[in-house]
DNA sequence: TCATATT
């Protein structure tokens, strides 16, 4: 019955979550706490481990009691001190979304595009002290309809969002106000993201893949997730149809290739149509398709190339989706059907490469399948960018031997592979020699 | 252009 007294400070307002990497994966959380307790109070670590194996994935959150006993840490600790065993040094900072809820930031939109910054300030005044305040403007200082505010308190923050959003019209407009908490950094990045993927996957593809799509709507709507870099007013990242001449003019309708429009023909797959394929890379000779190639190292051109097959979807190709060329024939060592999935396996000193130049379109599997008739492949990776998803063009193959390695080394280093030569050398390797 | 990982 009595109210219960908040029992954990971690799970307390004014407790900030840091973010640490570089964390070794052999360390405990009880080591990692006393480490950082040294520098700055901490409540609590919490190791984060990898879903299915429980294994560290080589980072933690620390818990600290306010925002001071935070900096502390990150000033004592970022970029400061290299754990045995790490590659680099710790890198600390404020959780994803921390700096947000501690900034309790709002966004205000359906702002009449004629009011300015005073006029908004003396609304929200009423609820508290502001202590800062932005409208969004466009090129030409033109306002976007659109701000964002930052309150003193949370409190403040909470009253203003409760009594204005939705209620209250400014003068001369037609439609409430909207006020929420601002998105998060995180939030944006997956819009982003989002925002990319459907440039890269929906405009160039022919679209019999997607009917849904464009299939009912009248020519010159295109579909948009919510247009800008931030919450649409009243639209909270819902779908909806606007129309966008730009789009229509350049980038949609353009983009149907001619025997695709009036006719009404569909179910032309990328697969079908070679010549579509968005580069043409140089082909194995027809005769080898379908077996994996190169079925001998010391060929003249020792690729089997997915082009103009698989590589539209380079972002979420499976092994389902990979076609005959790169997976059947003499490979013990296909790289899908050993364990490929999760962390990235490490071979032996020696063993692994890093890979420069790789094309764009070149995913995880693409790479393992180009490098696997040196040796078994034991991981493949492509660094890809966290917000677009698109490809860094630089990996990692990791085989089981030396030999493998050096071998795909003077096979690969050099070979051209769309229009870029392949860099490819061993990997450097920083945690060589440990002291005990 | 050398493993960046957010329970």
């Amino acid at each position: 019955m009595a109210e219960v007294k908040k029992e954990r400070k971690s799970s307390s307002e004014e407790s900030v979550k840091l973010f640490v990497g570089q964390v070794p994966k052999h360390m405990t959380e009880a080591q990692l706490l006393a480490m950082f307790q040294e520098f700055a109070l901490v409540d609590e670590v919490n190791i984060i481990k990898d879903k299915a194996t429980r294994a560290s994935r080589g980072c933690c959150f620390v818990i600290c009691p306010s925002r001071q006993e935070a900096d502390k840490a990150v000033n004592a600790c970022h970029n400061k001190k290299t754990l045995p065993g790490a590659s680099s040094p710790l890198q600390v900072k404020y959780a994803d979304g921390e700096l947000e809820r501690l900034e309790h930031k709002l966004f205000v939109g359906m702002l009449p595009k004629n009011v300015s910054e005073s006029e908004v300030s003396t609304l929200f005044s009423k609820y508290g002290s502001i202590k800062d305040l932005q409208i969004l403007r466009g090129s030409q200082q033109t306002s976007k309809g659109c701000a964002f505010l930052k309150y003193e308190t949370k409190e403040q923050a909470l009253a203003a969002l409760e009594a204005i959003n939705g209620k209250y019209k400014m003068e001369g407009s037609s439609v409430p106000l909207v006020v929420k908490w601002a998105d998060t950094e995180k939030e944006r990045q997956a819009r982003k993201a989002q925002k990319a993927q459907s440039l890269a996957s929906n405009v160039p593809i022919n679209d019999s893949q997607h009917p849904s799509l464009f299939g009912a709507l009248p020519m010159g709507y295109v579909p948009q997730y919510n247009g800008y870099g931030y919450q649409a007013p009243g639209t909270y990242g819902v779908m909806q149809y606007r129309l966008s001449p730009m789009q229509n003019q350049h980038g949609f309708h353009n983009m149907i290739p001619p025997v695709n429009q009036g006719n009404g023909l569909r179910g032309i797959t990328p697969d079908l149509a070679p010549n579509m394929a968005p580069r043409s890379y140089a082909m194995p000779p027809a005769s080898y398709v379908g077996s994996a190639y190169p079925a001998v190292p010391d060929l003249q051109h020792p690729l089997a190339y997915p082009g103009g097959i698989m590589s539209h979807r380079p972002l979420n190709s499976s092994p389902s989706s990979v076609p005959h060329a790169v997976v059947s024939g003499n490979s013990t060592t296909s790289f899908g059907t050993s364990k490929s999935s999760g962390s990235q396996v490490e071979g032996p000193p020696g063993a692994n490469l890093f890979i420069y130049h790789i094309p764009q379109e070149f995913g995880d599997q693409e790479l393992a399948n180009a490098f696997q008739a040196f040796g078994r492949v034991l991981s493949a990776k492509v660094f890809v960018d966290k917000a677009t998803g698109a490809s860094k063009c630089f990996g990692f193959v990791s085989y089981e031997s030396p030999e493998a390695a050096q071998s795909a080394i003077s096979m690969m280093n050099g070979y051209q592979l769309g229009g870029k030569k392949l860099k490819v050398q061993l990997k450097r390797d920083n945690k060589q020699n440990k002291p005990y």
